[in-house]
DNA sequence: CAGAACGTTCAATTGCGATTGAACAAATAA
DNA sequence: TTATTTGTTCAATCGCAATTGAACGTTCTG
């Protein structure tokens, strides 16, 4: 890490970096939208690089997710050819994209997987694999997930609204 | 995997194991609780460690694991000296200390983080190490994410309650 | 045109944390 | 008592994904 950058981007950069980390993202992500996010000009990939001690490449893959989840824009930066990029401040917008993008196709995976699990529980049933007492605890304990579920999909759409 | 496991377990096992994955938790606790999660009758370290193919290490840490975060109790069985474990299946208490234990401390953290910051960026504005521009700038953007902050803050004990 | 600047891609490396095996301590049995 | 069973601890290993360096294609410049 660089140590050209003032006190509170650089605390900044290292939360945002391990942020992402536990959220199972790469670190040099929340690295790079925390740089920016208190910039306020535009950065070239070299200045992220520098700034941060990564990579050209990491800068560059790095940019380019943070740029497919909307959490970035490129902006022309006159007499520069170079590629220059800028937070997109709206957080309360990113939230929304990411839960969007991120949590609701597993929630919807996730309610298809259940009806696969109904479904085998069936054929284990019928097959002679699961006694008739384990097959009723079994639909038991599903059935409960599968309201837990619900819930869980029917409290998102009411939190969106929220912010 | 061990193959004496009927289907729907089977699959059962894995998808817990993958969901502790994403969430940066041990794969095996996942499995341990998932397999558990749809026995009728409490399984011993040996059990689960079999069934499972995992170490007798990995059996006995993820079940304290587990054990600490109350998503399982031990039970004991007549005329056998081992350890019995045995799921507790109310989710929606296993979802309110998690968060209670997981999400809270570190959202509470990043309440006096903030404070940090803010601290650390009116230091650097006496320091000269931040323009009068940047100053604004950042402390204009660092507000934002305060008011997001304190938003989250103020949605979970209402989604909580939704529970 | 040649040469440099810029960004991307990809195989190789690295780092981190889950998992393991072996040694250990405690409790029970013989 | 000694031997066996049971569960834990910890250093070593392994697997996975982030990161890197080098080679590449493209676009600009002189």
């Amino acid at each position: 890490m660089a140590e050209n950058l003032p006190s509170c981007r650089r605390e900044f950069v290292e939360t945002a970096g391990r942020l992402c980390q536990r959220l199972g993202l790469p670190r040099s992500t929340g690295q790079i939208y925390g740089l920016l996010y208190l910039s306020a000009q535009p950065l070239s990939l070299d200045d992220i690089s520098g700034l941060l001690s990564l990579s050209k490449a990491s800068a560059s893959t790095g940019t380019r997710q943070l740029l497919t989840w909307q959490a970035l824009k490129q902006v022309w930066v006159p007499g520069d050819r170079r590629d220059h990029f800028e937070a997109i401040g709206d957080l309360r917008e990113l939230l929304r994209t990411g839960y969007e993008n991120f949590f609701r196709p597993k929630l919807e995976r996730s309610v298809t997987k259940m009806d696969q699990l109904l479904a085998n529980l069936e054929a284990d049933r019928k097959s002679g694999a699961l006694s008739k007492e384990d097959h009723a605890f079994c639909k038991a304990r599903l059935a409960h997930m599968a309201t837990l579920q619900s819930r869980v999909t029917k409290l998102l759409p009411i939190a969106e609204k929220f912010f």
